[in-house]
DNA sequence: TTGCCATCTTTACATGTGTAGAGCAGGATC
DNA sequence: GATCCTGCTCTACACATGTAAAGATGGCAA
């Protein structure tokens, strides 16, 4: 239970997000997906995608002498992870301040900011149902 | 201008939130504050906090054989960098799937959904004033 | 069968990060 | 003056990360 947190760096964000659209996949494919970004050799990409397998980022089955790559982290945890690291380390944990900084230092269009608000309201309302019970996980 | 972005990595938010706690300050002030959670030696928070300096994140100053350190990073700076390479990366610059995302996986408070509900009221009002002008740099 | 191509495997190397020991120097102490 | 702190400098080392070349290999085309 509660594994630990995940952080990706750069990199390893650039080949998930990569991997996430096109999975199952290969990593030539990822290679050539990326390349127009990046200008990665095969090489890199390749020691790249193996690494975050060790890490357990992403899971590799060999079909032949095929090697497919597929996620092993969601979207929604690799994007908490980063939150959390955000979260813990910049802000102690106080959620308010961050978004609030969040909210001060770019420009909403205050169609932005009516969604935000709607989104508060039902989580409020959410709040009031379920108090702290069923939460979606990740 | 435009400074690249400010990125901490775990030890350095450390480092950096004791400076900005006792500022200005010295290196074996800084170990001792920090002894208590991570048990680093005067060798280690010395060798990181002279790194920071390299980084820009801290200045050194002289004075006889003392050396004195300041942060040169604000907290608000360091902050935004963080919330930044998570927009960036995890939300592809997406700013609203980012909250969300925040509301989603945290249990709030009433309390504190009804902060962050006049939070937006307050930067919409704002924003139909100055329309995207006078925004504090950082 | 002989090459060729795509893919894989191995190895490498520079730089960054976490962590720290060993020895040096200047001021206080005896 | 010899000693002892306290803080400083230098050096080191392991592991992580970014990046890639070189060589091995299996299957298809000629």
């Amino acid at each position: 239970m509660s594994q630990k947190p995940i952080e990706l760096t750069e990199s390893e964000w650039a080949v998930i997000k990569a991997v996430w659209a096109h999975e199952p996949c290969t990593a030539p494919e990822i290679q050539q997906e990326l390349e127009k970004k990046t200008a990665w050799t095969y090489s890199t990409v390749r020691t790249l995608m193996d690494r975050m397998v060790v890490k357990g980022l992403l899971k590799a089955e060999k079909v032949r002498n095929l090697t497919s790559y597929r996620s092993a982290v969601s979207r929604r945890q690799a994007q908490r992870g980063e939150l959390l690291y955000a979260l813990k380390h910049a802000f102690n944990g106080a959620l308010t301040p961050m978004v609030q900084c969040l909210l001060e230092g770019n420009d909403l269009t205050s169609a932005e900011l009516s969604e935000l608000e709607s989104l508060i309201k039902a989580k409020k309302a959410d709040a009031r149902k379920q108090p702290s019970t069923a939460r979606t996980k990740l």
